[in-house]
DNA sequence: CTGAAATTGATAATCATTATCAAAAGAATA
DNA sequence: TATTCTTTTGATAATGATTATCAATTTCAG
């Protein structure tokens, strides 16, 4: 596992244990992914992990910010490594999510509008939903 | 309840209940609330609401387009009456939501973003996630 | 190596949402 | 206005998701 991240958990009291880093790897091989597939591709390669020891992770590691939640509309959230700031493209139909970039106009201009509103703008969300590709050219509405 | 909100729920063969008029205005007057909020202020009006038709409700709603669900991390969904579009700044602290006006450029920005991935584009969601005032001065971290 | 503290796994408890269905109500039509 | 068909409601059971509990195990600092 990479030594920021192993600094971070222990900066945290947190400690390096082989169903962390299984958690880790298994979001990161998804993308994104929802507890269920976590729980799923980890226990493939930790046959004794529990899904109780999934939710405990995954909620400490988003504490950490080490992880993202994405909630999305009609399906589970999901959850990401934390990496440059991007937005999603969510299928309202399959619930894939796919990364894309965002000018960073939006971010500067987000933050400008919220401390108008007096608010300590900390991190900015943006979902683009629609239809993929693949459900539109299998005619899924 | 307006004209076109009654005609919207005809075209569609749902009829105009009292209790749905009741969950609207109950939305309205919030802002945004989530289920709970939704069906404890439309029980006050509405003595016989039931927790299962406000679910039912505002499922149906938000299928025709006359709600929006707000997909929160760590709370519980929020749901507003649909309106031009617009983004949200929401407190990490105490679940506030408040809507800003964001640029439309992020609106255009994004749906050719989307566009160039093959992806067809049918709405964006702007969250903002922070500290509101409120919770700021009374140092709630 | 040892011991304190954190973590795990199993599962019970809780909380949220959906399903079921008989009774009631809306609305189109005569 | 009465009739009839269909949707909706309310109550609650069933399901599904998440959190809590706790004894046994593991990590890791010293």
């Amino acid at each position: 596992m990479k030594i920021d991240v192993i600094k971070k958990l222990k900066e945290h009291g947190l400690k390096v244990t082989p169903q962390r880093v299984t958690i880790l790897n298994a979001i990161n091989e998804y993308g994104h992914a929802n507890i269920d597939e976590i729980y799923q591709k980890a226990k493939a390669t930790h046959y004794s992990m529990s899904l109780a020891t999934v939710y405990k992770n995954v909620t400490s590691l988003v504490e950490l910010n080490l992880l993202k939640e994405l909630s999305l509309n009609s399906f589970k959230s999901k959850y990401e490594i934390v990496k440059e700031p991007h937005s999603h493209l969510v299928c309202k139909k399959c619930g894939s999510v796919e990364d894309i970039e965002l000018s960073q106009e939006i971010e500067q201009n987000a933050a400008a509008l919220a401390s108008i509103k007096d608010f300590e703008a900390q991190d900015i969300e943006v979902e683009i939903y629609g239809l993929c590709r693949e459900c539109r050219e299998q005619g899924r509405v």
